[in-house]
DNA sequence: TTGATTTTTGGAATCATTCCAATTTACTTC
DNA sequence: GAAGTAAATTGGAATGATTCCAAAAATCAA
């Protein structure tokens, strides 16, 4: 039913406990289908892969589940202007590039050094919680969804 | 009608024209409120203002105007999550950095060199059009809307 | 097992934004 | 300056991602 690898299972189940959450089958489901294939989908092609696997789910319960694995900082949320939003299964600090050709997303992994560098560039007084990255662009051809 | 300086208004005329459109009163008279209050205001909260001055304006047309605006690089469109758009006439490029606290949108300048240092932490192969860098945290107290 | 609390579900509601067709306006050319 | 044409504005309807809701189902603790 699920496809979920233990240490995807126990990092989901202490991350949802962690808030008090439950783990659900649903849950696992969606956090199995990012897992799967991590090209950034929107939460209809989500839904649209969990159905395949668990026909009665409702897109109701697909919203709902992304929004608690963004809230366990399990999954990203990304938005592009005002296109639906893409979930991204990889925390982990690392910026994104949007490729214009081809709509794709890809990973961009982070310098260690980089949150603390681009802190310098603010004013005094000004107290970072997060920085996000995003480039716009032409990916290299040939290039699965992922660059990490 | 239009509160709009010469040197705003050559401005505006000269990217309408680079990009074959006619300058109405309309687009001025966005182009002037969003010059004169740089707050990052919404597309309703431009119309209130235009509104004031120039009741019978469309919501469609502000939506419009500002659309242009863009288009020619006058303006910017800021998106954060899936909140309404915000505009930000600051053409030039910088970043910018949401208040958590107040929801105020600074503007914050760029050293001169960060594109192209930021753009080495591509991978081979990517080309960069754009770099997006936004921060979320607390701004210093007492700051107006804008840290330029 | 029972009860208490979460979670899921389908459908309705929301709301920023876009679309549309009709009217008005701006820029030519005579 | 008048006429013609292409572009812009307008109000209202349509769209579409997302959220809300109240009822049913599932989970957890005792």
């Amino acid at each position: 039913m699920v496809t979920l690898s233990n240490t995807a299972k126990s990092h989901l189940d202490e991350a949802l406990s962690r808030s008090g959450l439950r783990s659900t089958r649903q849950r696992e489901q969606i956090y199995a289908v990012l897992l799967k294939r991590r090209d950034h989908p929107t939460a209809d092609e989500v839904y649209a892969r969990a159905k395949e696997v668990m026909p009665t789910i409702s897109l109701a319960t697909v919203y709902n589940c992304l929004e608690t694995l963004v809230e366990c900082s399990l999954v990203k949320r990304l938005n592009y202007e005002r296109e639906p939003s893409r979930f991204c299964p990889n925390d982990g600090e690392h910026a994104h590039f949007l490729d214009e050709v081809n709509g794709r997303v890809y990973d961009i992994l982070l310098p260690e050094d980089f949150q603390e560098s681009v802190t310098k560039i603010l004013p005094d007084g000004f107290e970072v919680k997060k920085v996000k990255v995003t480039f716009t662009g032409y990916a290299p051809k040939g290039l699965d969804t992922n660059s990490l």
